[in-house]
DNA sequence: AATGAATGAGGGTTCATTCAT
DNA sequence: GATGAATGAACCCTCATTCAT
């Protein structure tokens, strides 16, 4: 096997481990087992169980990254139907990768300071886009005049845990299309049946 | 000092621990050290370090459940009064002691089995909550006709992550007004100007 | 309750302890439990768990000690009554008070240097008594010639080894009479039918 | 160094410590600093000290074994010979190996229930051994009518306590010859002169 | 590159003993 | 005398990492 390729499966076998069981439960053992090398063999690839953890977090946050294309007000898609897109790839990857939302939504949080801030800052980096966004619509007239931040946390936390509770936890039985479009329906239509705050 | 005294004195030395630096890198040492009594003196309260973790997390989710009282269309109090009074009384209680949202929001998550299980029910409760209150909103035409499932997951997660933001990661620099009104406004009047999906 | 009558209930409770549980599973929790006094109070009576431990076993070997009387032979008794006599009082007196035989015979062996030694000591008089008797005993031709040590330590053993099995493990159903008689007839006439060794 | 000699060179370190010490006065610390060897090493070989401790006895539990044969009637020995080689056999190993006479006949007894039971079962088949040698020898006109469960706890106590005097504590300065001589000559000749009880 | 035996720092827990009340 | 909360030294075991082969 290719040393390229044997890395590769290392880092699967450790995400699955990780994704399983956390941080702390997931052993050395454990993901040699699973990928089938020496204990020896692991450390010539990674230099520490904290490493691979962290390339790990970084390859994942940047796969979700990429899912997640800024929304242009002048481009061939309207914000809406941008919007959706991005909601769309999303839920495809982590559909598709359950490991990687319960990387990035779960296990990695409180584990220590540094992985502690990159998570911070990925999510306070999806924070100020989303609410650059909303800004923009604002100042467009596409959307309400709302506070941009708060409004932001909840599109955020709002998608978060539907994706948690439907693709991960699975408690929410709610189809890829449903998931989409009742996403949008309560974050764009809001919950009120009239007009609220006067 | 009373030993219910010394007890609680102890917990809120841990808990404090736990908060800061999450439960593995938390040692016995720290907790004892923080609380003021020997090592042998825990263990006279506490059978292990995971049976305090779980009497703290115990407490910490009764306190927080405490704040969330089931909305009642016949009462005193509109159903719109009701959900402020609610998301008032869980803000002043994250705000008053952080260490309870950084207990339920961040640290305990990926621990071990049991303890996930555990905040997984507490949150499931809750979005049960949400979602029945919820469908009956719709019912009785004060809510939209909206998924009640993602409703919640978008209700729960929202303030969720608004109250990580503003009261525990500082991010989103917003008062205790600002975020109630916000929440409300946002959740309740969406973010469209116009109707959306039809 | 009398200081010497509670000092006595202290020492029959840990003895009860340590015959059931052995010296390192006995610890003062234990005995203190049994014997109905306070931890504060334990200490106020033995120095320490070693001391309580060696206070017992010291009563035990003189109690022992003083079933077995020296063999005379111009006494009342002739020397084989005597013998029996001393058979029986040990007899009686391990089966009456079966600690005693469970901390001389069995848990009290291996625990430290010391506790070994006096154990040893305790024998090695046993072993002498036993052996000056035979020894007398072939001289006044009561007794065939036989290696008189050799003889001791069988007389010793032997006799342990039937009390054990009868009195503690019942693993032996022997009376007690049967016991006299049959320890009494192998020591004294042996297994052989015929004349052993030309 | 292989990997089963290594086992093999910790075990006995083990093996030494426990018979010189005793179970709970050793500690890891003194079998790996005798075996030469790193305390993970340890663990690498032995999962606990509890089952380095039970390895080692069933090890010495079946090397005693493997020394002694059942007597047969019809076989090239005469049974006084059989028995007298089993004798021999015995007291070269306990000579030999001094440690494991410490271990089956001092050490290991009030350990715990579980190691207590299992020399009570390895010396109970013993007792059944030689009281069914007895018996048949009775019934071939070999030996006197005794009560056999007497007998077999004379013998076998009886010869233990030989060992443990001669072999072990060294009281009994009697040379391999002398032991076994006078062994069988008091067990089978008996002490008495005259036949006793009639 | 690959292996897996060896390492040892580190942490949770126990329990005999003390001491203020 | 009596109490029982407090103490802390001691010890077993784990597991990430190293290194000789």
């Amino acid at each position: 096997m290719k040393p390229q390729k044997r890395k590769v499966a290392i880092a699967e076998a450790a995400a699955a481990c990780f994704a399983e069981h956390g941080y702390h439960a997931t052993q050395i053992s454990d993901i040699i087992a699973r990928a089938g090398v020496a204990r020896g063999t692991f450390y010539l690839y990674f230099k520490s169980k904290h490493e691979i953890f962290n390339a790990i977090l970084d390859e994942f946050i940047s796969t979700l990254q990429d899912q997640i294309k800024t929304i242009e007000l002048g481009a061939d898609m309207s914000p809406a139907e941008q919007m959706r897109a991005n909601v769309e790839r999303v839920i495809d990857l982590v559909t598709g990768r359950p490991e990687i939302g319960k990387f990035l939504f779960n296990e990695a949080v409180g584990l220590d300071k540094a992985v502690d801030e990159r998570l911070r800052r990925f999510y306070g980096s999806l924070l100020d886009m989303i609410e650059k966004s909303v800004s923009r619509g604002i100042s467009f007239g596409l959307v309400r005049k709302v506070d941009p931040r708060v409004a932001a946390c909840i599109v955020l936390g709002g998608f978060r845990e539907l994706l948690i509770q439907s693709s991960i936890f699975k408690t929410a039985k709610v189809g890829r299309k449903a998931m989409v479009d009742g996403l949008i329906d309560v974050l764009l239509g809001g919950l009120s049946g009239k007009p609220v705050l006067g």
